[in-house]
DNA sequence: CTGAAAGCGCTTACAG
DNA sequence: CTGAAAGCGCTTACAG
């Protein structure tokens, strides 16, 4: 009736006490190869590692940490500017901040002005020498990429968070992959607008944003190539805000009369759903656009807008959080746990 | 250029020590109103109180686990029907007992055939008393739910697994909103399809289990009404089975020349893949499915399958062993952290 | 290259 | 109702 139970859970589990016995040695020695640090003679440890092994020793964290008795110091560096995606991301690295302060690790959180790429680095070059690790919303620029290589060579660990810089040497970037992004939404879009064709605009804050583009790509070639009933506009740039956002949109939909898709690669939400509704298109216009912020939300529900795409802040906040810590303690990552995935949401699966 | 750099990561931690010199009282007694053991007088317990408040205290976490030095014990339930979502699932359970050792916790997976609700109930019966928590993939029967009320009167900590007993005393479900689910699969067939019309098939594996028939439930009530040029046909039940369901589906396709979709809420993916194929409709009949497989993931790249709805078993597996820690433990569960989505998938955002 | 011992910050009997 | 002290399983100087 069952079957493949493991006896395991009824053994009492060894202790490096255990593996010291067993191998004959000290505990600082059955530490020591337990933590790979040298200066054991070759023999020893082989014995040290025949013990473990026989005995299935794993280290218990808890007492490790305790033992190490290391605070960890994070800096984390967000937008300045207010967006309702960069509001709730600071938000969960708040949340993920108290959770930290249980394991010992403590996080500053402050804010850059994203698009100022010198304003990014010198805030980066004015960090003070006390942080094991940082993470940063980057800005794909050659200054933001040596600030970003200096602090690895003075071995901070630097992850980057939702924008990416892949020359950099930060050692991690967390976020979604945005060409597959892109992608993604021309799929979306390519299957919700009626088959017999018609017009498609993309809104991006600026094609200068590494991430925008990015989507802006992925969106391209799958429409393209899959879709080719579609006619695409030349990309609007509406710097993220939703006044400019707005006005873009007004006129496009003056001045588009078989227009049948908005694909809104970055923020300003608000701006777009303000000039459907206004113009009586929300209906009939397919939306697509990314994070789920109250306004998206409120847009799926009442049917303005129909597909959402996101990345979970709270993961991401958690995933960068956790990531540093590894690294500072040398522990393993688990990859499946990390990855940060495209969601996808629609009025019904809204959690 | 930077703000609101908060200070803390500077400051020294209070510890408990701290927090009794503060208060004049012993770390016993500060231990006490800290994990809000009785026994203390009002008065100290204020002061005590008093001193955690000013000194910003919070318990360093490695610390406590390792004091109490509990090992703790979980049994884990599984379906002894092969499918693979389940292997996936095992997989993943296995993995996060390797995790789980590193903090004293031990997991001891066994399977019992799913669809036998007094083989279930006994086997969770059957259990040795030794367990602090159970996870079981659940099916919603009496006797099943007696037997977890009856773990949970022992105080054993029970949570479900990927199909929930609602009306049990489990202490939490982890897996995803079925109904939600279902009308998910119904948006997107619904928008996949061509606007025409035509008609729909659901197979379920059987309308006996709580997950599928709420997933055809929710399916129904928006196909039924956003998109009422579809006709649904009466549900299939082809016991998650391949062959089966391959069967069922050929049949299908040559009774019903206008079917243009079909929504799978169960297993056997491989059948209807085989089925559409033979008969060549593969690539104008909208198939929607659930999980996440290798094939499933096969039949998305190649354009037989239009949708995947997914549910992480990574997430559950490691959810799971988080929040029967956490209930064994008395610590803060975070709510956000263990949700579980539900997921959509397309050829373009596979991870 | 190896070991004895102190110590990390809690919890837990035990005594009073 | 309160406290002194041992102990959890590691890591870390320090001595040799």
């Amino acid at each position: 009736m069952t079957r493949g139970q493991h006896q395991t859970a009824l053994r009492q589990r060894a202790t490096l006490e255990d593996v010291a016995r067993e191998a004959g040695v000290s505990l600082a020695t059955a530490d020591r190869v337990v933590n790979r640090r040298d200066g054991v003679h070759a023999k020893t440890a082989a014995r040290v590692a025949h013990a473990i092994a026989k005995l299935g020793y794993t280290a218990n964290a808890a007492a490790a940490r305790l033992a190490r008795n290391r605070p960890r110091r994070f800096a984390f560096l967000l937008p300045s500017t207010p967006n309702a995606f960069m509001t709730q991301l600071a938000v969960q690295v708040a949340a993920t901040a108290r959770w930290l302060e249980g394991q010992n690790a403590f996080i500053d959180m402050s804010h850059v002005d994203v698009f100022d790429a010198e304003a990014l680095a010198a805030a980066l070059r004015g960090l003070q020498p006390v942080y094991d690790g940082v993470a940063l919303v980057a800005l794909d620029h050659p200054s933001v990429r040596a600030a970003i290589d200096d602090l690895v060579a003075r071995s901070v660990h630097v992850v980057t968070l939702v924008s990416d810089v892949p020359t950099s040497r930060r050692v991690h970037y967390i976020g979604i992959d945005n060409p597959a992004a892109g992608r993604t939404a021309a799929s979306l879009m390519g299957r919700f607008v009626p088959r017999r064709g018609g017009t498609v605009a993309v809104v991006v804050a600026t094609m200068a944003l590494r991430d925008h583009a990015e989507r802006h790509f992925g969106f391209m070639q799958v429409l393209s190539q899959e879709f080719p009933e579609l006619r695409i506009l030349p990309v609007l740039e509406g710097r993220d805000d939703a006044t400019r956002n707005r006005t873009l949109v007004r006129r496009l939909l003056s001045d588009t009369p078989d227009l049948v898709g908005i694909y809104n690669v970055g923020a300003g939400n608000e701006g777009i759903a303000a000039a459907l509704e206004t113009a009586g298109r929300a209906r009939d216009v397919v939306w697509v656009a990314h994070e789920l912020t109250p306004d998206a939300r409120r847009c799926l529900l009442n049917g303005v807008a129909d597909a959402i795409i996101n990345q979970d802040p709270g993961h991401e906040a958690r995933s960068a959080a956790r990531i540093l810590l590894a690294h500072c303690e040398g522990a393993p990552i688990l990859a499946d746990q990390e990855r940060i995935r495209i969601e996808i949401f629609l009025r019904d699966n809204l959690p």
